[in-house]
DNA sequence: TCGTTTCTGGACTGATGAGTCTTGTTCTCC
DNA sequence: GGAGAACAAGACTCATCAGTCCAGAAACGA
């Protein structure tokens, strides 16, 4: 293995990322990928095998690297405010869902979905099936804590996360990046949700 | 124009939206949509003019079928029980969203959204900004009744509706339609959303 | 029944794109 | 410096598909 073969592998998976990203599976070319990343086609087929196994390397690397993107709940300091820690938590979440390859990301697999199921059914346990499990085990710390009033973590933190996430994704998917928030927005869409989230779940104050 | 004109339009029409529906825009032929309505390719042409044209009528025309599809928000009788009002309308928005041709309509748009974003944009009016137009109506009116504690009834019912409406969703695009809630699914999905939604806006008992 | 319009069936064109093959070149390691 | 691997460049095969063309059959209106 030569040590350019690597760097050729990673140019073209940056090359078809930016390109399947931004038009879909069928519109893309491999001589344009090939083209892009200054590669000889038949490098591509040696390195991936097929356009079909390029692209799903290429979206499995990208899931993975999506959910590495979110971080982890912070740990819970004594008895604080609990809203800080929820809110900069959601916050972190929406901003990553957010970005414009998080989301084209997102267009292309439901637009495969027939075709490959195993890549959407990966992108939704990465994405928003672990976002709200670890919600729900943060949700559940402050249960246990007594700053919250709540049955099932899991229902609440689904709950939360949509009503954080649903207007913002769904805006997104259907109007395309122009209609992503800027940061202020992204606080305030937590803050609202906060509000109402807190309205019924909490214990004391507010 | 010939009476059997017309019937074969319809059927190419209803050949063309099981076949994009179901595979996508790139690999339906309109060849393949020819034979499974039995009709020479010519006609489809001599109609249509155009594969794209096609979709374009195809996917506009579904898209207004499923508006008229959800039901209007029931008049306000008197001062009942605001919950019941809100959990029908609820339940048959979610019903009709979580139909598998209406799931697929979605996929379909959001995947083609590079190529036709006026598709995407007339969805995303038709559908989820008309439906929370309309349940923002109907809380504005249970709110001027005092049934509500509510400053903006638009935003509340963003909230409510992504609350309702966030994680089938969310799951039917990545799961397909093998994960569609069943009708028990649906009410108590939409019934926790009314618990939430209520212990936060809610006026009087419970 | 006659003339017109519409449909059929299938052949045809032209373009495009996945994947292969060939020839010669450039690395890397020994 | 020489052997073998990895690469470049591009020609080539093969299949597919949008859209056209045409000759004949069928449906319609008057």
């Amino acid at each position: 293995m030569r040590p350019s073969s690597l760097q050729k592998r990673e140019a073209a998976l940056l090359a078809a990322e930016r390109q399947f990203l931004s038009t879909g599976y069928e519109s893309v070319t491999m001589d344009s990928i090939a083209k892009e990343c200054g590669v000889a086609k038949q490098t591509l087929y040696s390195h991936f095998g097929s356009k079909r196994a390029l692209f799903l390397e290429l979206v499995t690397a990208k899931t993975v690297a999506t959910r590495r993107a979110v971080p982890s709940p912070p740990a819970l300091d004594s008895a604080g405010d609990p809203r800080p820690l929820l809110r900069a938590l959601l916050i972190a979440q929406l901003t990553t869902v957010m970005s414009p390859s998080v989301l084209s990301l997102r267009r292309l697999v439901i637009g495969e979905l027939t075709r490959s199921p195993e890549l959407a059914a990966a992108l939704y346990e990465q994405g928003p099936r672990r976002a709200i499990v670890k919600l729900a085990e943060l949700i559940a710390e402050l249960r246990d804590a007594g700053a919250l009033r709540i049955d099932d973590p899991e229902r609440a933190a689904s709950q939360l996360n949509w009503l954080v996430m649903g207007e913002p994704v769904n805006r997104a998917m259907l109007l395309g990046d122009t209609a992503i928030p800027s940061a202020p927005e992204i606080e305030a869409q937590v803050d609202s949700a906060l509000e109402v989230f807190f309205a019924a779940f909490g214990t004391g104050g507010d």
